[in-house]
DNA sequence: AGCACGCCGACT
DNA sequence: GTCGGCGTGCTC
């Protein structure tokens, strides 16, 4: 056999023009040392960078060869299926292989020089008892450590013991070296041990479903469609032990919000010392940490948020993915990965069973069950059986018929009375995230939307134009209302701000709380107020989507839906799914207790299909309309989308960009429909002009070798647009 | 990305 | 004469 003499590497610089492998020369010195996944330090023009080996190589046609310099790190960073997986994540989600592989390495192993971790030596278990007569100064190291505990190198010099010593000692095996926090850790508390619950018989079927499934070691996907409380987590832990029996792995993912030190203390405590936790609040450094305990395969179960998806985990069986509807799994900047998608990518890999879990499935997925690509696994009861909390939908037209104006409703503030005398707790709840302006009319709630693509359209103040900015149709604002002829046709606009005004006028002396992006900026406020609200310091708390999750508040008796209609007239197709799934949501901060919660929810459409089955608690009534609908129009999950949105300051140069794009992307008008370019409907956001060209079409994936080059068409042309393009596979928001 | 090369304006 | 502005182009 030939010895590989090059290597392919890809350059650690986040840059359009380097993104592709460049190949270098082995020097002998590192002939039998070098694998693929090593990261190296290479040299590149007239100065040194960092790169990954993508692969050795036995020839090569480059001519002017150059060395590796050096291997940055003894082990490979990345493993094989990561490797694999990064070209998947550049192709499928049209970014650079080098953001793929940043995804996959904690931003700490990236640089050359890494701080280096700080050890403590530690006295083993069998430290007491060896027989140092012979060797005093090893005999006296062995003391200290015994009695004063685990130290670092320097205080042990400082304390006579030198380093040589400590060396052989670590040769007998006598004392080892550990990471320094991880001593400390551990010396803190014990975790206490949770064991296994008894499993109802509804959640004892679907285990023995996920135990057949495991056994089996195919790729399997399953949906498991369980009410709020219905004891999903129970079976994710008996799955993850059938797992580990199995010899293998399992990873498990939770949105970053439910990563809670209660849930991580249950996780640990069921699987001790088998953990990782990564999420994106860790330092750098316990995060790499986390991740080398991960590598090292010290770590056999790992528990996260959306990045722990790429966790260098060899051999999983089980990927859980909890809450699976969430678009926290979606990430919104390079690599746009969706992490449903990757791990499923992972499963495939690994022979593994990928189990999704929710109460409100997204739609992709619940489909995908119904066509019999997943296996779905339905629990309806209950662990401790209580009732879900009434909802009243309030008609915001009659309202204003009955000459009620205010953006409280009378039944709203009738409740509100009712919880402040009773001295309970209310939480007003106002949608603005991605706010997008529409017009409606207050007499009827018409809205103005696009007959081709049914999303509203939003209005263009200076052109005097409503626009569809999916397919760039036009039509002038109407001055009356189409639906009603109504005079009360005008733009929609509520704020936190605004319904804060409100309260304190109606209650000057009601002590409330508002959380939203202005007030609450660092975790610490978001604490403190979510602290404050809990301890009942404040009766009403009034905020955006970040109080619609994972909140429990016991003294909450009443939440108040102050305009569904800013989520369902989002001009966005999957608004209705997104309205479905807060009202649900925020109907499940309502205190679960015996004092009975009550939602009420304010609107235009109190005859939406969403609001209704919101309202319902009747998520197959909601997914039977909405995938109709989604049919109607080929929406996903009957197409994929890709978007293409073009930004800069200059208006003008952005239009030429996407009109000069779009024309590249004409071949593909067989395969696939080309909607724009057209305004984006955030038209402008901080100074630049932001247009957009969607493709819609049946199994975009197989295009995407052919995409990806006209996108490098794009940044290679000369003379370039100064105008960045960004290419987001199917997009959960498109504003 | 970052660094060299290159070709035009006001300075010791 | 030359120092330095940043447009253009390349890096195995």
């Amino acid at each position: 056999m030939h010895k590989c003499e090059y290597a392919e590497v890809i350059i650690d610089l986040v840059s359009n023009a380097v993104d592709r492998p460049f190949h270098y020369s082995i020097p002998p010195r590192l002939q039998d040392e070098l694998k693929a996944g090593m990261q190296v330090t290479v040299p590149l023009g007239s100065r040194r960078c960092q790169g990954y080996v993508l692969r050795l190589l036995k020839k090569t046609d480059v001519e002017a060869l150059r060395d590796i310099i050096s291997i940055t790190d003894p082990k490979p960073l990345l493993t094989a299926e990561q490797l694999a997986l990064a070209h998947w994540i550049a192709l499928h989600y049209y970014c650079r292989l080098i953001d793929a592989l940043h995804a996959m390495v904690p931003a700490l192993f990236r640089k050359e020089k890494r701080p280096k971790k700080a050890q403590v030596i530690e006295a083993s278990e069998t430290a007491a008892e060896a027989d140092l007569k012979r060797a005093p100064a090893q005999q006296k190291a062995v003391d200290i450590l015994l009695k004063d505990g685990p130290l670092p190198l320097n205080s042990l010099a400082l304390r006579g013991v030198k380093s040589a010593t400590i060396r052989v000692l670590k040769n007998k095996g006598l004392v080892r070296a550990v990471d320094a926090r991880q001593g400390r850790i551990q010396a803190e508390k014990p975790i206490p041990a949770t064991k296994p619950h008894l499993l109802r018989e509804e959640q004892a079927g679907c285990f023995t479903q996920i135990s057949a499934a495991l056994e089996s070691s195919k790729a399997q996907r399953m949906l498991l469609h369980g009410v709020t409380a219905s004891g999903k987590t129970e079976i994710y832990m008996q799955s993850i032990t059938r797992c580990l029996e199995k010899e293998r792995t399992a990873l498990v993912m939770v949105p970053e919000i439910s990563l809670t030190p209660q849930m991580i203390e249950h996780f640990e405590g069921r699987f001790p010392g088998l953990v990782a936790v990564l999420h994106s609040r860790l330092t750098p450094a316990e995060k790499s940490r986390q991740w080398q305990a991960v590598l090292d395969g010290e770590a056999r179960v790992v528990l996260g948020a959306r990045s722990a998806v790429f966790a260098p985990l060899v051999s999983i069986g089980l990927i859980i993915i909890d809450e699976e509807h969430e678009t926290t799994y979606k990430q919104e900047d390079a690599p746009r990965y969706h992490a449903r998608d990757v791990a499923w990518w992972r499963a495939r890999y690994n022979r593994a069973v990928l189990l999704l879990g929710s109460a409100t499935p997204s739609l992709e997925s619940f489909f995908r069950a119904a066509e019999g690509d997943t296996i779905l696994l339905s629990m309806k009861e209950r662990v401790t059986p209580t009732q879900l909390p009434p909802v009243a939908v309030v008609d915001m037209r009659r309202e204003l018929k009955e000459g009620h104006r205010h953006i409280f409703s009378r039944p709203l503030l009738e409740e509100l009375d009712g919880v402040l005398e009773r001295d309970e707790q209310a939480l007003l709840f106002i949608n603005r995230r991605g706010f997008a302006g529409f017009v409606l009319c207050r007499e009827c709630g018409y809205v103005v939307r696009c007959p081709s693509c049914d999303v509203s359209m939003t209005m263009h103040k200076d052109r005097h134009l409503m626009c569809c900015h999916y397919c760039a149709y036009e039509e002038p604002v109407p001055e009356a209302c189409p639906g009603c002829s109504g005079i009360k046709i005008r733009y929609f606009s509520a704020g936190t701000q605004r319904v804060e005004d409100e309260v304190r006028k109606l209650y000057p002396s009601v002590s409330l709380i508002r959380m939203d992006r202005d007030t609450t900026t660092s975790r610490k406020a978001h604490n403190y107020y979510y602290h404050r609200f809990k301890d009942r310091k404040a009766s009403i708390l009034i905020g955006t989507q970040m109080i619609a999750k994972g909140f429990d508040f016991p003294g909450v008796t009443l939440v108040g839906v102050v305009a569904a209609d800013t989520t369902l007239n989002l001009p966005d197709f999957r608004a209705p799914e997104r309205t479905f799934q807060l009202l649900t949501q925020v109907s499940g901060r309502t205190a679960r207790g015996s004092a009975g919660g009550k939602v009420i929810v304010q609107t235009y459409h109190p005859t939406h299909y969403s609001v209704l089955a919101a309202a319902g608690h009747n998520y197959s009534a909601f997914y039977k309309q909405e995938l109709e609908n989604r049919r109607q129009l080929a929406y996903p999950p009957f197409s994929d989308l890709l978007r293409f949105l073009f930004s800069a300051g200059d208006e003008n140069a952005v239009f030429e960009a996407a009109k000069w794009f779009t024309e590249l992307l004409e071949p593909f008008g067989g395969a696939a429909e080309i909607l724009g370019p057209a305004p984006a409907s955030l038209y402008r956001i901080k100074e630049q002009y932001r247009v957009q060209t969607i493709l819609k079409g049946k199994a975009l994936t197989g295009l995407s070798p052919a995409i990806k080059k006209v996108i490098r068409q794009y940044h290679d042309r000369k003379p370039p647009f100064p105008v960045r393009l960004t290419v987001d596979f199917n997009p959960l928001v498109v504003l």
